[in-house]
DNA sequence: TTTTGTTTGTGTCAAATAGCACAAAAATAG
DNA sequence: CTATTTTTGTGCTATTTGACACAAACAAAA
């Protein structure tokens, strides 16, 4: 085990790896060479082998990977091995969207509330939650304890949301908003915007 | 000018920088330097000096880069100076949400088609268009000429949809299912599965 | 037991990416 | 007109990332 920084790139392919195995783990198979994972994921087994013996020696030559037991290794190093509450700010409808996604149990994830600050939106009912006044937004994330929000605000909010939810206690942020937001460092935030993602296609069409 | 290949890793920063420079635009702002930019997107000026110079001399010394200017250019570069017909298949939330999502006007595309496999959901109106009945998918992306494909469907299904994509012509995926999929060199996917995303985060908390 | 085959973990090298720094160009000020 | 300031484009260098290849470990077969 090597006891270094561990490259974002490299955390940024663990959860990967992680969907893959668990999807393998449901068909009944018990272990996993390198060189399979990597045709599964498109990645190449020596860059997989490399990757993960950042963490430990998970392997044995000869056999390949424990499935259940990379998975377990996996989601303790990304930390999924609990269930992190999540909220979810805009209530347009990506926030609806997201606030009922299904994906996000057995992941690790859990949707605690969802808020806005129309006030025709608030009250209003998505699946099991009520939306919620963006205003009492800050006190709701301190008392809930919640670390991750998923933001789906127009762009012309972002950067006030997100200030709000950093001053709240918010350390990962998924944006779904079409704008760059400023955050301290020890904040994170992944950028998701739709057009973008469309946008680094068209290139080579 | 240069005539060399350029690497995937700056296509994926142009999309940034042109949505920092439109948001710009509209504040009435005629020029911005490097460095200026980069304080909005937070890369540094060299860098986005050297992405910028990958396809001409776009900058003038001593003042920057006309906005409208480069704007234009980058539009023209990542071939968004056109609109570009999209199809989302699977009509869950995610899909539903994606259909009528009002951020890709004006960013070059435009939702002229949704399709679902559950019959249930076939003939359901959503925002100004049915849920078409995925059998006939294929012959209708040939028909309408549609080049790219937002995927909202169950992993289960992912790969099989994908096939019939390309097989249909489709050269652009946008997948949020979570699985990766098998294409041809020739199609590109970008992946936005939602908890792959935190759990890219959960790591640093 | 011995041999053969498989697969990991990693040292070494190669390639890709990013940072630095500065000449040259343009703008501005004196 | 000259000096100063600003800012680009890029050559050079450093760092990061990925590929290769192989000894060592283990499994399976003979």
């Amino acid at each position: 085990m090597n006891n270094k920084k561990i490259p974002e790139i490299i955390i940024g392919r663990l959860p990967i790896y992680l969907r893959a195995l668990q999807h393998t783990a449901e068909n009944g198979i018990k272990t996993i060479s390198s060189q399979e994972l990597g045709e599964l994921v498109g990645i190449s087994a020596a860059q997989i082998r490399k990757d993960i013996s950042q963490f430990g020696e998970f392997g044995k030559q000869g056999t390949g990977y424990s499935i259940e037991f990379l998975i377990n290794k996996l989601c303790e190093i990304l930390k999924v091995n609990q269930t992190w509450d999540v909220i979810v700010v805009g209530a347009g409808d990506l926030g609806h969207a997201l606030a009922h996604y299904q994906g996000f149990k057995d992941r690790g994830f859990r949707v605690v509330a969802i808020f806005d600050n129309n006030k025709n939106k608030v009250g209003q009912t998505i699946g099991s939650f009520k939306v919620e006044d963006a205003a009492e937004m800050s006190e709701r994330i301190r008392s809930l304890g919640v670390k991750i929000a998923v933001m789906t605000v127009p762009a012309s909010a972002a950067q006030e949301v997100a200030d709000v939810l950093v001053q709240a206690g918010i350390r990962s942020i998924l944006n779904y908003a079409p704008v760059n937001v400023n955050v301290p460092s020890y904040v994170k935030v992944q950028y998701s915007d739709p057009a973008t993602n469309l946008q680094k296609m068209t290139y080579y069409l």
